[in-house]
DNA sequence: AAAAATGTAGACAGACTTGTCTACATACTC
DNA sequence: GAGTATGTAGACAAGTCTGTCTACATTTTT
């Protein structure tokens, strides 16, 4: 286990967070991740007690991915409005590398209508991760001090609003006119 | 069936609209829903050759309603930036009465990963009305002219990202951030 | 060397799914 | 009055689903 980097857990996450994207959360059958994952459905369960439980683990794992490539990305720019800017960039091609699969925990709310289970609670969670991140920039800009949070709300919203128009859309045009928008709201500071 | 307003082919619809919307596509079954609109299934096989078309009758009917609806809600206001910001009050009213559902469209194409067919087509044609209504509207304001599909590609982003927030959020609050933005946004001109 | 952790392979239960089919009833049209 | 459209009731096929279980193999730890 030491000497491969690549664990059986770890392959399972993998490839369920590849159908889960790709097929939806409902569509995908533990079968199907074993059988792709190339496991024992033995091994699944020993990993993970419940499907459910596998899904809460890959929404964690999609985040904290998503969070440190961008940081790679953002890696060397220091203004917080270049880097809010930036973030957009990164969110096209996250996009366009996904095949427009959207985001997936406004994806998986779709498929789960019951609130306030252990995945609806995940994905609560990991927007509130997302946000925290622009208003952490916001609030480094120094002209817009009181009117951070605000700010940093109204660009969630054209992230997200970008983000599932790309889906509808199958093309990164959204995307590219929500950081125009972008662009525009932070020019007024 | 001329005497009684209300068919068994549009009472089908209503059951499926409700269940589709609170339960997700994939989650419910045929079985369930003429069990809960009270029909044979032969009667829903007679009325809709499957369970896909059933959907997209669904789609079209969703957003004739509620462009309907909101036709009435902004019966009387003339101004077009006013009907615009009126319209993401009316989205809140929608939202809460729908139990924060979120958009029926970005919802089943986040079940339904299949490009191309029916389904996937039907929203594309939705979302594009939903956007046209936008346009046209910053299409009447004088001032703006040149940059009115842009300024109505913005809007909508607004709009569809306050949408889904507010599901994951389970609040208006999304929605309501994302009219202050837009209000803004028309201060400009 | 014994024990615990981690792995494979696959049968099985019990419940679900969409769609087809038979058999029959009612209502409206010609 | 005959024919068509629309309706009910439910069995059935053929497939899917998650999760449990048995039986055994390999590796790691104690």
């Amino acid at each position: 286990m030491e000497t491969q980097e690549i664990t059986v857990k770890e392959h399972i996450i993998q490839t369920a967070t590849r159908l889960f994207h790709e097929q939806g959360y409902n569509l995908t059958g533990i079968n199907q991740i074993i059988d792709e994952a190339g496991v024992a459905k033995a091994s699944l369960y020993y990993h993970f007690p419940s499907k459910e439980d596998l899904c809460v683990a890959y929404l964690q794992r999609r985040n904290n991915i998503w969070l440190a490539g961008l940081d790679g990305f953002l890696k060397g720019i220091r203004d917080p409005k270049q880097k809010i800017i930036k973030t957009f960039d990164y969110r096209a091609l996250h996009l366009e590398k996904n095949h427009f699969g959207g985001c997936s925990y406004i994806k998986i709310i779709s498929e789960i209508p019951q609130r306030g289970e252990k995945i609806d609670q995940q994905v609560v969670l990991q927007k509130e991760k997302q946000r925290n991140f622009f208003s952490e920039l916001t609030g480094q800009i120094e002209e817009v001090k009181k009117k951070a949070e605000a700010l940093a709300d109204t660009i969630f919203l054209l992230f997200d609003g970008g983000t599932v128009q790309c889906q509808v859309y199958r093309d990164t045009a959204p995307i590219e006119t929500a950081k125009k928008a972008v662009i525009q709201l932070l020019r007024e500071y």
